[in-house]
RNA sequence: CGCGGGGUGGAGCAGUUGGUAGCUCGUCGGGCUCAUAACCCGAAGGUCGCUGGUUCAAAUCCGGCCCCCGCAA
């Protein structure tokens, strides 16, 4: 039985604290995550996923503002653990409180370092249209997601992977090889050291970024429709200027010499959008105010025509 | 009290100078066709979110409540 404290925030976080708890080896001293805030509509106060999870396993739950506080810091030296696990915590730690556990910080990353260190790595993976990603086991250090690894493990992204579908992926295998890994540190598994001339980053995913560009190829419109599928979700405008999330896209072999933005074709069950390379499919959409919906759908009441120009807000 | 949009036959929408409701898709039946997710004809299906009020009369006006969603954080 190992002392762990755990660090982690989202979801992702919870797939590795529930491993930790489920396998039975390890002592859950405190779990730590980001204080409540106030989100979403209405600024009620919500708490994190990882908060959640524990307070229904009656695991004793901190939530510090910086986890670098002296009064803190004090708090994390005195429970003396084995290990401190951090996953998707969104807090940076001090040399201090990495020098505290037995056997280390032990962090789980997902992506293969050193390639897309950062903090959306899993989105970046995707809109890049890389054919594989995966999850690493490091050991932290000072840097930003620069500590030497222990393990990793691959998984492959296909055409029609999206944000979601990978990073439930990647939370289960990434939960599995931490409580695979974490024996073996303890056992003396010497890391390797990551290659900094291999390093790329992923950084915070912007609103910004979301914004259709329909002047860039069908391919990458396709691939960052994908990548920010369920958040922030790819989105243009409609002739209107009401705000149209696009959510499920194909790439058409086909071609054509409109104007990107341009709606070229409308079936009875999608229509096809000019890029500024190729054409793109359009499978389901998001008006505003309303739930996402399959083109088809979309199409019988307000729609799109042949002709309507997408992108411009008025 | 953060800003805003919306709840109408199974689905997506139209209908707000108040007079019991219409379109597209789907469903069912029939027809055409070698065939069809294509086309043609016909049919079923709605207490217009809930609840008070105004009125001769409300989906349409006013109040309250419930639910959904976009933005912003």
């Amino acid at each position: 039985m190992w002392n762990v404290i755990f660090m982690g925030t989202p979801d992702f976080a919870v797939g590795s604290l529930q491993a930790l708890l489920e396998s039975g080896q390890y002592h859950i001293q405190a779990v730590v995550t980001q204080p409540d805030r106030p989100k979403g509509r209405g600024q009620k106060v919500v708490e994190t996923p990882v908060k959640t999870f524990a307070l229904q396993h009656d695991l004793p739950v901190f939530q510090p503002l910086k986890v670098k506080e002296p009064e803190f810091v004090q708090k994390l030296k005195e429970w003396k653990p084995d290990f401190i696990v951090v996953a998707a915590f969104g807090q940076f730690l001090s040399q201090e409180i990495l020098d505290i556990p037995k056997y280390g910080c032990i962090n789980v990353h997902g992506s293969l370092l050193p390639r897309y260190r950062g903090a959306a790595p899993m989105q970046y993976a995707i809109m890049n249209g890389e054919k594989e990603t995966g999850v690493t086991i490091m050991r932290m250090e000072k840097g930003m997601d620069t500590g030497a690894m222990y393990s990793k493990v691959t998984v492959p992204i296909d055409g029609e992977m999206n944000f979601a579908r990978l990073h439930d992926e990647l939370k289960e295998k990434g939960a599995k090889l931490l409580t695979d890994t974490l024996p073996e540190i303890a056992g003396g598994l010497q890391p390797e050291e990551q290659d900094d001339r291999e390093a790329t980053y992923a950084t915070l995913i912007t609103k910004e970024m979301a914004k259709i560009d329909w002047t860039r190829p069908a391919r990458e419109v396709h691939d960052r429709v994908r990548g920010f599928d369920p958040v922030p979700g790819a989105f243009t405008y409609l002739p209107d200027g009401k705000l149209l999330k696009v959510w499920e896209t194909r790439i058409a072999c086909n071609s054509t010499g409109a104007p990107a933005g341009t709606v070229v074709s409308v079936s009875k069950k999608e229509f096809s959008v000019a890029c500024g390379e190729g054409v793109l499919r359009v499978l389901a959409v998001q008006p505003e105010s309303k739930k996402r919906m399959p083109a088809a759908v979309f199409l019988n009441g307000h729609g799109v025509k042949a002709g309507d120009v997408l992108g411009s807000k008025e």
